[in-house]
DNA sequence: TTATTCCTTTTTGTGTACAATCGCTTTGCA
DNA sequence: TGCAAAGCGATTGTACACAAAAAGGAATAA
């Protein structure tokens, strides 16, 4: 949706992202056109939108409500994201250059910075920066379109379910930057291998799943 | 998009794959609705989800056309769907049972037999059925909605761009049978390497990107 | 008190209207 | 002859209306 209602997309997208619209919450075409001051109809298209990129769901003929996922449901969006992420990592190798691993690692700066910073919103968006930055440079247009999709989708679920705070260690932080380091030095296996464990750390499956899973 | 438009998206859907709907070819709202015999809001709603999906592009305030897809955006494809069925084919040794995996492998009769009768949009179909019944024993729900929307383009994008006619050779015919063979030996490796040159081969892939890329 | 049925209110699905905008053709001009 | 501007028709975006259906609550029966 390059569309003209891009506006109202990402009006409604900020309500869910910010916790104004709760997940769970029963909304109302309606309601929520009144709203944002707009008839039903473009609330209507914006919302099947939404619906696919699994913010909201929808309940034909009954009611629609903001999507609720499980902490298994973000481990499932983890796996996605190593097994693409893998991918990104590898075609980025291949077609990247040292100036776009340059940028991508003041990216990581970023990350860092809003991690000390304590600010969990600024956080989020540099985190997914980081991931989308990435996955531009596989040149693969499919690659990049559905980790936009994971990213927004693991960003809403992190952002609005609220998990246990968990204080990173100094390690941690820079895990990004080792993943760019390896890359600098065109080290494919130490890369994948320092982004596979920062991913199975985050989203906690350790012993989930079987060791070839990961690799 | 469990709707009550269902009916409409399977249709104007069946109108794309069946190549009634040609790639390129600019449409109009009005006059889809009128041919479909509804008014332009639902036949709306169905042409966002299909721009999302990727079988129509949205051009908005301007045109909406059937999606054209190149060689390139097909192999690119086809490197997702290699990254993603190994992970289907990981977990699907994980979870799935003997008996799942039996299905699994009359599915693979049924495309041999299309193959053989020549019937390519029975070929398609099976082929799809198996790819996504093969993620479906991975139990992660957004990998198996992903590889329904992938197939679902790559199927788009066979049946309607008229590619040169490959003759499968008797060894190619049974890739897939011999995929499952080899889940059935709990061979995770050898499972993976058939399924990964299949691909490889189907996409023609070989030679495009560093050898690294397919582990 | 608890379950069931009926009624009211709300909500969705879809048709229609209308203005703004875009594309295309024609016309005017160099 | 080639190019730009203008006007016309077609198309989209959005508001609104109305019917069908569902949810919620009240009333009734057990």
């Amino acid at each position: 949706m390059q569309s003209s209602n891009q506006e109202l997309y990402d009006r409604i997208c900020n309500m869910i992202l910010s916790g104004e619209l709760k997940p769970g919450e029963r909304l109302s075409e309606t309601k929520l056109a009144q709203e944002l001051g707009v008839s039903r109809t473009p609330v209507r298209e914006v919302l099947r939108i939404l619906d696919r990129e699994g913010l909201i769901r929808l309940y034909p003929k009954r009611f629609l409500k903001v999507a609720e996922y499980s902490e298994e449901d973000l481990q499932e969006l983890g796996m996605m994201r190593i097994a693409l992420e893998t991918l990104s990592v590898r075609l980025a190798l291949f077609y990247g250059s040292k100036a776009d691993l340059l940028e991508l690692r003041r990216t990581a700066d970023r990350i860092v910075e809003a991690q000390r910073a304590g600010d969990a919103k600024l956080h989020s968006q540099s985190d997914a920066a980081f991931h989308v930055g990435l996955a531009r440079l596989s040149r693969n247009s499919f690659l990049i379109r559905y980790m936009e999709d994971l990213t927004l989708l693991i960003r809403f679920i992190i952002m609005t379910q609220e998990y246990p705070e968990e204080v990173p260690s100094e390690e941690k932080l820079y895990e990004h930057h080792a993943v760019i380091d390896a890359m600098l030095e065109a080290d494919e296996e130490k890369a994948v291998r320092i982004l596979q464990h920062h991913l199975i750390d985050f989203y906690h499956l350790e012993g989930k799943y079987p060791e070839s899973l990961f690799r």
